[in-house]
DNA sequence: GAAAGTATGTTGTAATTACAACATTTCGGG
DNA sequence: CCCGAAATGTTGTAATTACAACATACTTTC
């Protein structure tokens, strides 16, 4: 198992390294790989895991009865999913999680939590609303990134968020068009041609999952 | 102030009301009150406050430049909001605050949670993990029930959820026209055109915010 | 470096939605 | 009961999107 990622993770944020080990095996810590499209959980599943990402990445997505893919968030490596669902471990997950590379996660227990003592439980469990409060807003700017009516608008949305988060016009985005269209809740092929009229309309640059905004210059008169 | 409502609140679950009272005036608990329509909070504001409905209610609200309002979640009577910016005290907020219809908000100090003892603050932590999960999962829901590409899904959604909810196929909806509208990011005048096709079609009866969901028998042959 | 497979871009048509304008209903006061 | 205000329903047209089908580009594998 990948200690070091986990060393870094904000769940272990002020613990040292035999705390940390400590930690794992009280919440019965176990690593799985999955491979690229494997589905980690299905909706309708109930779990009290909460999840970690020590390698590669997995998608939290809404399948709806007739095929459609929403993108909810991406999850990376080094960061958590299904807190949620682990601390409220009565109701049923609304979503899938899939691999969206080839990937491997650790499982924490966290009706383990109750067993723990009072010094470690406390700060863990403020760890945990770190994690939380900060999911809270992934999901939030998902909202913010698809209320835009038209395509145009929700991409710009969203461009304008990274721009901001990587300090920059010039960036990497970490979707491809199939999985950019089912975040921002749109056709592909509507994307794409979007995004190409938005080259030919000189609002953006991009090639793959590179994108650059050209800032307009408005001339007098 | 209306203590018997904060009493019962997840927040104070657990604390007796001498515990309660003191920690209002550890947290430098303030209420004010608001008129429909008004706004509380705008994006971009900062702000270390929790905040506690103790009458009324409001919208969280994204509105975006082109005037379109997207509803991300309806917060009542009993229930916190802007926890997520009050616990990440450096974030701007990317969403309104709306005044739903007159209300009163309670708003506590955040920063003031470092002054407290560490039993106290441990027992509102855990609190407060409860309620940024459940906002989590209302922000899921939302996602849930703007999936669906097409109007009728997405009310089909909707609709779906509130009646497990209730335990029952016939219930009200907190939502007015626009509101739901709002919710759903569909046009005001396209969700009552799908509703009155919805009760052609014979899958549900409506009044106002009252909804009964039909069940289709299928005939053999 | 050819072949196969995957990702992305383009186009046309059918279906859906946005938007505006107007009709109808509902609900509180006077 | 009538009035006005607000909410909801209806309709038509213009604009947008969904979807399918195909073209092109890029990758991987042998």
């Amino acid at each position: 198992m990948d200690i070091s990622v986990l060393h870094n993770s904000i769940l272990f944020k002020g613990f040292d390294d035999t705390e940390i080990s400590d930690l794992l095996k009280a919440l019965n810590a176990a690593e799985k790989k999955y491979n690229k499209g494997e589905m980690i959980f299905s909706s309708g599943e109930i779990t009290d895991k909460l999840c970690f990402v020590t390698a590669g990445g997995v998608t939290i997505e809404s399948n709806d009865m007739w095929g459609n893919r929403t993108i909810l968030n991406l999850v990376g490596k080094g960061q958590f999913f299904a807190e949620s669902y682990a601390l409220l471990p009565d109701v049923p997950m609304l979503v899938d999680v899939c691999a969206a590379e080839d990937c491997s996660i650790v499982f924490l227990s966290m009706k383990s939590l109750a067993n723990l003592n009072d010094t470690i439980s406390s700060r863990l469990l403020a760890n945990l609303l770190t994690i939380t409060t900060r999911k809270n807003l992934h999901l939030s700017s998902r909202s913010f990134h698809t209320a835009p009516r038209q395509v145009r608008g929700r991409i710009m949305a969203y461009l304008n968020t990274i721009s901001v988060q990587k300090h920059s016009r010039e960036f990497d985005i970490p979707f491809d068009r199939q999985q950019l269209a089912d975040y921002l809740n749109v056709e592909r092929s509507v994307l794409s041609n979007e995004l190409s009229k938005m080259q030919r309309d000189g609002l953006i640059r991009c090639r793959k999952n590179h994108f650059e905004i050209i800032t307009v210059t408005y001339l007098p008169g």
